[in-house]
DNA sequence: CTGAAAGCGCTAACAT
DNA sequence: ATGTTAGCGCTTTCAG
């Protein structure tokens, strides 16, 4: 594998003036450059990235690290359509992107912290994480560069892209509202979830602009998972057969209700009017279409993506990102039927 | 950042033995083992891998080269299942993964070889190019150490995992078979693809056991969209109304086909049988669930991340690994209605 | 068991 | 415009 050194010796030059040429410097003459490269494509050479890397210390890589890339994620691919966005966007600036992988059994023995310092990443973006999650801290105490995906932190090494999940929420119950429904349930992820905190508000505050009475016993979790939902839906619903609705704080969360409505025989939108949130490749194929709060999550990668490296580069710009949602009607949503 | 010259500093010993100790060398006293290993940990030192990979010659790294990790994959989340198992057995192992974005743009200013070299991967895994694609080429004439999805290439330093394409094709249209479907039509790939042979190959076969005959204008090429496939099979139904089942090489095209069978009024499975093939995320939950030839697509990303690596030590053992699919019988298939 | 010295391929002062 | 020198952090002969 050709070097620059090589090179040097093939045109009779000085190393230094050949890294030079190579990289376009402005004190090398046109003529040498042309010499030094055509030499170099006649060696086939290729600069190499880790010696670069070592004495510049920086090595154009950025970090991704999602908690559960493994098995489960597969069903929402909301994290690959985050990753696709990430790194396109990696791609686009020049930087390599590589994946952590926090297999539960690695993460005692490495930190968040080790991670990143060992594999000389310039900064990283973390996906799918619970606040609970001991890497949280972490992130907060080094001062590596990182990018939050809906998690708000924000400190000088650390930002986060987001999208408004209290207006994203609101958008959803304001929809059922306007189709005549007066009794909304609201099926939510975890207590751990900052979109969680976020979609409750949005809930809560659409209901009570509408005048309508919340019902405490009508707000619940389902953890995120379609299983879980829809557990939690056939009692909700078995024991208040008032509910003509439920927002649901994600897609895969809906679908689980409608199962757990078909299995209590109630018919889905006619009796029941369910909206979802992520907009995941599922909803518009399952049925009924899912009504949901649709997030553009290619986007967020790329944004994520884009904060970070803006942030590597110049760390004077804001560290947050806040992106639209909107509502997508399909056929899970419909006028409350009045008897 | 603490190196091992500080730790060499510390306790008082040359940098080579800190070296040695840190990587537990046999001629190394236990003692000054546990003492640097103490103070490497008091001095909150992680080792830096690229150093170590500028000397070592080897980074410890993989490449994952996706010809679209961009939009259209998200519908099949193939590649993401593949990768979700590259990314484990990586881990695992021991290795990085890194993720090659082949923008097209940039498809043609680097060439597969500048990528991985500059990079410095040990390996790479190819997976979702055609076999028209200018890589490919580049791939085996190479003598970078690689392993392709779905792509039978067998050279020195380049193997392959797939799954038995021609048996998977043959079980499903045996299924139909035994439900009494005599008119059977497929709806293949395209030519570039290696598995679009393997599959027609299967269903000819299994046609010809059973002493079924051929219609060659029952063999037509959805190009594995969803879309393209409904065009095409709109076409097909509307022309040949005695087709009573048709056998799908991807999950996506089935569902374009079922898109253009309920445009014609023809009812799945009462009317028409379908067979897919992947066993996608979608297939289990649209309506008609779909009968379908499953594969692993985790374990290929797992066997091929493992195969590469083994052909990283160890460049003896055989370069291919054929993995076992599975008839998966769901809704879209019925017994013929004999009328 | 430990250390001195060389070197991986490259960039970056600082000359000239 | 080009060359000299030093060094990034680590591993690895080769000598004690």
């Amino acid at each position: 594998m050709a070097t620059i050194k090589d090179i040097a010796k093939e045109v009779g030059l000085s190393i230094t003036t050949v890294s030079r040429a190579l990289n376009d410097y402005y004190d090398v003459s046109p003529k040498t450059k042309k010499r030094v490269k055509e030499v170099a494509e006649a060696l086939n050479y290729s600069p190499n990235h880790i010696a670069r890397s070592l004495v510049m210390k920086k090595t154009k890589t950025i970090g991704l690290l999602v908690s559960d890339l493994m098995r489960e994620g597969v069903k929402d691919n909301f994290t690959f359509e985050v990753l696709t966005g990430i790194n396109k966007c990696a791609g686009d600036l020049g930087y390599d992107l590589v994946l952590f992988s926090t297999s539960s059994d690695k993460q005692k023995e490495k930190t968040y912290t080790q991670l990143c310092r060992e594999r000389r990443v310039d900064g990283v973006i973390i996906s799918g994480i619970k606040t609970s999650d001991r890497y949280l801290t972490e992130v907060v105490t080094s001062d590596i560069p990182c990018v939050l995906i809906d998690i708000p932190v924000n400190s000088n090494s650390v930002g986060f892209v987001t999208t408004d999940n209290v207006l994203g929420a609101m958008k959803a119950v304001q929809h059922l509202i306007e189709l005549g429904h007066t009794e909304i349930a609201f099926m939510n992820g975890h207590d751990f979830a900052y979109v969680s905190k976020k979609r409750l508000e949005g809930y809560l505050s659409a209901l009570e602009k509408a005048g309508l009475p919340i019902h405490n016993e009508w707000i619940v979790n389902g953890s995120f998972l379609d299983s879980t939902a829809e557990k939690v839906a056939y009692e909700l619903l078995q024991n208040n057969p008032e509910i003509t609705a439920i927002f649901c704080a994600s897609d895969l969360m809906a679908l689980g209700v409608i199962k757990a409505a078909t299995k209590l025989n109630i018919k889905v939108p006619e009796d029941l009017s369910i909206v979802g949130y992520d907009d995941i490749l599922l909803a518009s194929y399952v049925t009924p279409s899912l009504t949901t709060i649709s997030q553009d999550k290619y986007q967020m990668g790329y944004q994520a993506a884009e904060l970070l490296i803006s942030m590597l580069k110049d760390n004077t710009t804001p560290h947050q990102r806040l992106l639209n949602t909107h509502l997508v009607i399909r056929e899970s949503t419909s006028l409350h039927n009045k008897q």
